[in-house]
DNA sequence: GTTCGTCAACGAACACCGTTCCATTCGAAA
DNA sequence: TTTCGAATGGAACGGTGTTCGTTGACGAAC
C-alpha cells in the first residue's frame, strides 16, 4: 500500500524475466508496454481438474496423474488445484468414483442373482480396463463417492434377492470390489495395459520356461503344472474362475 | 589424462569445500593433510540392505523404506546400494521374499484340506501383518522369489490333496495371495498398523453414522446395513468371511 | 617394493514428487 | 467506483528414485 514505487519496480522485473528472450539481455532495458494480453480462459472447476486428470490416466498411467502434470494440462500451477481438490488422496477418489459411473449393475432378479453378480463383475473389471491406472488410485481405498455408493447400494439388491444374509451381503460388497480392483490392478501395473497380444505372450512363454525350469525335487508341482500355472492371462479366463469361485463361495451361504 | 593440473585442483576444490567449517572460508586456505581416518566398516552386501530395509519397514512402515533412509541406516549414501540391488522395485521383491520365508503351511492331508487351507491364509495375513507394509510391497507383483515359490509349491500339494483339478489348483494360487495380500494392503495403507483398538472404534463410528445419514430414498439398503458393512474391523472376521466364501467356492470346484 | 588396473563406495546432482506460502489479480457486491 | 474476498499461480520446501563421475583401497603384475 505504501511502497507504490517499489511494487512497480517489481512488476517491471517479472515482466523483464518474462520476456526475456533466448538472448538473455539485461532485464533493465526497456520493457514492452503490451500486457501478455490476458487469455481469457475458462475457470478453473472441479470437474475440468477430474477431466484433465482422467486424460492423463487413460493416456499414460497412474504414475503420470500428478498434481503437476495435471496443473501443465490445463496450463496453471500445482497450487491452482489446490483451491478446488484437497490433495492428491481426493482427487484420486474422483477419479474412482467417475469410473464407478460408468458401471452398470442389473435389477435384482431373484432366480439369476448368481448370474447377475458376475454380470457386475464383469462390467466393474471392463470399466477399470478402460481407465488403465484407476484401480491403482482406487485400491486400499474405501469407495464414498456418490457413485460408488451407488454401486454398493446395487450390489446389495442382487445380493438380498439372492438370500445372502445380511452379514455376508455387507461383506460381500467388500470383497467383491477387492478382487475385481486387484485383478484389474495386477493387469495395469507395469504398463501392462499398453502389452500387445505377442508381448503378453511372449511373457507367458518366459514365464512358463522359468517355471520349468525349476529344481524337480523341490518344485514338483509347480513344474507339473507350469501350462496350467502360466495359462489364462491372456483372456478373461482367470478372471472368470475367480468370480466363479466368489459367487459360488457366496451361494453356499444363501438362505435357499 | 592430459590435464593433470585441472584435476589436481579439482580435488582440492573438494577437499576444500568438504572441510570448510561454519565459517566458511575462502577453498583456497591450505588443506588440512590428514585424511578422513577411513573407518573400516563391513562391506556392504545384499544381506545387509534387505535386514536394515525390513527393520525400517517394520518400525516405521512402508513408506518410510526409501533408498535414502535404507543407506543412512548402513551409514553410507544410496548410490552404494545400487551395487547390490538393482532398484527400488527390486529391494521391494526381496522384502516380499523374506517375509514369505515366516509363512507356514501344512503337509497336505486329503481329510482336512479345507481348513489346511484357511490355516495357510491364516498364516500368510498373520506375517503380512507382522511386517507393516510388506503387503504394499508384494501386491501387482508374480512372487518368483525362492521362498514364494515354496510357499506356492505346499499351497498346490493342499488343493491337490483335496481333489481340486490342475488348472482350478494353478489358479487358486493366484487368486489366494491375491485376497490376502489385498486384505494386508487395505489394513496398512495410511499408516492403520499403528492404530489403537480405539482409533478403529473411532473411525467405525463415524463410518457406520456416515451411512446413516445417506438420503434414505436413494441408498435404503446401505442404510439398514449400516452395522453390518462396518462390522468386522476390528478382529479377523471379515477376513474369515472372506477365506470361507474362498474355499467354499473351490470346494465346490472339487472331484471329490 | 613399486606400479597399475579394477571396482566397490559414495558425494553430488538431476528430475521428479506433493504441498504450502503469499503476492498478485479478478469479479462481484456495496 | 470502491472494496474485499476468493481464485490464481510462481517460488520454494522437503522429500523421492536414480545416475554420474571421482575416489581410494586392494590385489596382481612387474
Amino acid at each position: 500500500m505504501t511502497n507504490t514505487v517499489l511494487q512497480t519496480n517489481a512488476v517491471l522485473v517479472k515482466y523483464a524475466v518474462r520476456y526475456s528472450g533466448p538472448m538473455n539481455q539485461s532485464p533493465w532495458q526497456p520493457i514492452s508496454p503490451e500486457k501478455p494480453a490476458r487469455p481469457v480462459r475458462e475457470p478453473l472447476t472441479r470437474e475440468r481438474i477430474v477431466d484433465a486428470a482422467m486424460a492423463l490416466l487413460v493416456e499414460q498411467g497412474y504414475e503420470a496423474v500428478s498434481m503437476r502434470k495435471v496443473a501443465q494440462a490445463l496450463n496453471t500451477g500445482p497450487a491452482s488445484l489446490y483451491a478446488h481438490v484437497a490433495n492428491k488422496k481426493e482427487l484420486d477418489q474422483l477419479l474412482v468414483d467417475r469410473a464407478a459411473q460408468e458401471m452398470e449393475f442389473p435389477e435384482p432378479d431373484p432366480e439369476h442373482w448368481q448370474e447377475q453378480l458376475k454380470d457386475s463383475m464383469r462390467s466393474m473389471l471392463k470399466v477399470m480396463r478402460s481407465y488403465p491406472g484407476v484401480a491403482r488410485a482406487a485400491i486400499g481405498q474405501i469407495p464414498l463417492g456418490e457413485r460408488a455408493l451407488e454401486s454398493t447400494e446395487k450390489m446389495l439388491a442382487i445380493l438380498k434377492a439372492g438370500g445372502v444374509p445380511d452379514q455376508a451381503a455387507a461383506w460381500a460388497v467388500d470383497l467383491i470390489p477387492l478382487y475385481v480392483t486387484a485383478t484389474a490392478f495386477e493387469e495395469s501395473v507395469q504398463g501392462a495395459w499398453a502389452w500387445t497380444t505377442e508381448d503378453i505372450e511372449g511373457f507367458v512363454t518366459q514365464l512358463r520356461g522359468f517355471f520349468e525350469g525349476l529344481p524337480p525335487e523341490k518344485f514338483p508341482i509347480t513344474i507339473a503344472l507350469a501350462t496350467a500355472l502360466t495359462s489364462g492371462s491372456l483372456g478373461d479366463e482367470r478372471f472368470e474362475f475367480g468370480i466363479q469361485v466368489i459367487v459360488a463361495g457366496l451361494a453356499s451361504l444363501a438362505e435357499r
